[in-house]
DNA sequence: CGTACTTTTGAATCGCATCAAATCTGGTGG
DNA sequence: CCACCAGATTTGATGCGATTCAAAAGTACG
């Protein structure tokens, strides 16, 4: 592909040399889809610019967004599917790349150390995904804040840069309440914001 | 080991025969541990009879449920760990089967089928996380009733045998405000309750 | 038959969604 | 540089839905 130089990035860092030259990039306007429910999977996709999200469609039309990726792999679950469960929409112009699926299979069977890499890469996933039910679990917008700091962030200190917006949608709960919710906790002294995207649990 | 004759189920249908032979049951009395935060994994358990949960300790020492699970594999994330990062604890009397890591991982080396079968585990618990994420962050117990009939359920039935209120954890309320939105649901004819542990999803 | 658990309903309170509006921000083009 | 615009941020008011506490009725099991 005439797409050489592909920046190199954590969660690429693990692919073999041989899969990052047989990668392709994708280019996606707003709205365009990746791939539709029903299509045979082709290639493992990560999302290098953007973003993209999966969604599905209720039987009474409403759409539901199953997950929101802004970089990384997606959909990883699919590479042994018969066919997507979902579509995959870019919300935002996009940029994917895609490693095609027949030399990713040959090579998670010949190199035991790249299955090792994608086997620890979704464990990852999964540990994720774990920690994000618990704390959707959660009753109050307060306790899940505080729970996002604690496992998201870094030592107490989350960096948002995406805004609080987005980070809401993270959270399950409208922005205002959000917004109210950091405004409560720095009031009490248990949070401090340091800048646009910084906020530091004090407790 | 003494416990021969370990009945098949779906979830450890695809283990290979070798690697039945080589497992070993644990009975957990409750409250009892399987293990601890910062162990280190010596192989994967998968729970046949009982309640396991993996908990962990805010710096408050509140207790936090990462995962409750009533059977199949659990914190299967950890295979490749250093350390579980969470502990195991039984809630009930409870029976594991615990598959030695070394032959596990020796089968996942040697074994093609066994790799792409235990793949398509890790996917199917993939997206079944992401779809219960998604559900979580439903605002109402009314739409996360529907979502959970429509996406766990079985053509609109749904079984649940443990009872509503263990579904309410599931659905992250309380067993209260499930009864009560069961109740209204039914009384709209959205919903027809059949027998102890059976939902119908009318629309 | 008693005990423990689930199921069910009630009442009071709290927190969040919603609608609305004002302010702030970064970025664009004149 | 400044005017302007789109989007993010923030605050307010209101209603609804869930939590909470409480209690009663049903159910399984020894």
């Amino acid at each position: 592909m005439s797409d050489l130089a592909i920046p190199l990035s954590p969660e690429l860092s693990f692919l073999p040399a041989k899969l990052v030259r047989q990668a392709y990039m994708i280019g996606l306007d707003s709205g365009e889809a990746l791939f539709r429910r029903g299509d045979m999977p082709v290639a493992i996709h990560c999302l290098r610019a953007g973003e993209v999200r999966l969604v599905r469609y209720s039987r009474d039309g409403r759409e539901v967004v199953l997950q929101r990726s802004r970089g990384g792999f997606f959909a990883e679950a699919s590479i042994d599917a018969a066919g997507y469960h979902c579509d995959a929409v870019a919300a935002v112009p996009s940029r994917v790349l895609a490693v095609p699926l027949v030399p990713f299979k040959a090579e998670m069977d010949a190199n035991a150390d790249f299955r090792r890499a994608w086997g620890a890469h979704l464990a990852a996933e999964l540990r994720h995904l774990r920690n994000r039910c618990e704390r959707l679990a959660l009753p109050t917008a307060r306790e899940r804040l505080i729970h996002y700091i604690d496992s998201e962030g870094q030592d107490g200190v989350l960096h948002c840069d995406q805004g609080l917006k987005s980070l809401a949608v993270e959270l399950g709960i409208t922005h205002e309440a959000l917004y109210r919710t950091v405004a409560k906790l720095e009031r009490e002294g248990c949070v401090a914001r340091e800048g646009r995207g910084l906020l530091r649990l004090l407790r």
